[in-house]
DNA sequence: CGTGTAAGGAATTCTGACACG
DNA sequence: CGTGTAAGGAATTCTGACACG
């Protein structure tokens, strides 16, 4: 299910390169929720593309004006879909089973 | 055609965690020429996860015994076999044109 | 040939804080 | 609330070189 661009390996001035988000804000959107680094054994964040793509969901959100506490419920109930969808797709499968 | 696999963001430290070769080894296939991370501004190499397979078959060989000389002549017959692929794969889309 | 290591410097990252608003 | 910045320290990376073999 996860790939390469799950993979937790960017530093965050390489984020930075491919966001145009400062590290203070990359950071900043940490503390508030809406991106989970990894760390290295010494403290270092590592972001996958997964997260690169999100920050800069999150920059043109913000250029709207939008507040990150609204980004961050936007961004629960994003998962909430994938949940569900997931739900929906086990359930077919049962179904599916029983059918056959 | 390429995709986040070719995208050069890993610094050498996460290379490191990745491959378990040492940064040493890693500088040292680049001067012979087998791998070509690029450069932050400063200087700072930057792998990509093509690499990282890479360096992690060279690995192999390397454990095998093969040098870092027949191992670049690996290498290039390998991008030998993809230019003829990508040279058949023409030659044959105009065969289909003609014969259409 | 392939890799380790000590050397010295430059650039990176981290955290907590003050600033503005 | 969101972001910049100066601060001080710790960890990273870079290059050229000596070592062994």
């Amino acid at each position: 299910m996860s790939s390469y661009k799950d993979k937790k390996v960017i530093t965050i001035g390489i984020v930075n390169e491919l966001t145009g988000l400062s590290a203070r804000m990359i950071r900043y959107y940490e503390t508030r929720g809406l991106i989970f680094p990894d760390r290295t054994p010494r403290g270092t964040r590592k972001y996958s593309f997964t997260d690169v793509e999100l920050l800069m969901e999150i920059a043109d959100k913000r250029e709207e004006g939008v507040q990150t506490y609204e980004i961050k419920q936007e961004l629960r109930n994003r998962k909430k879909g994938v949940r569900d969808h997931m739900i929906r797709g086990q359930l077919n499968a049962q179904f599916n089973m029983r059918k056959h």
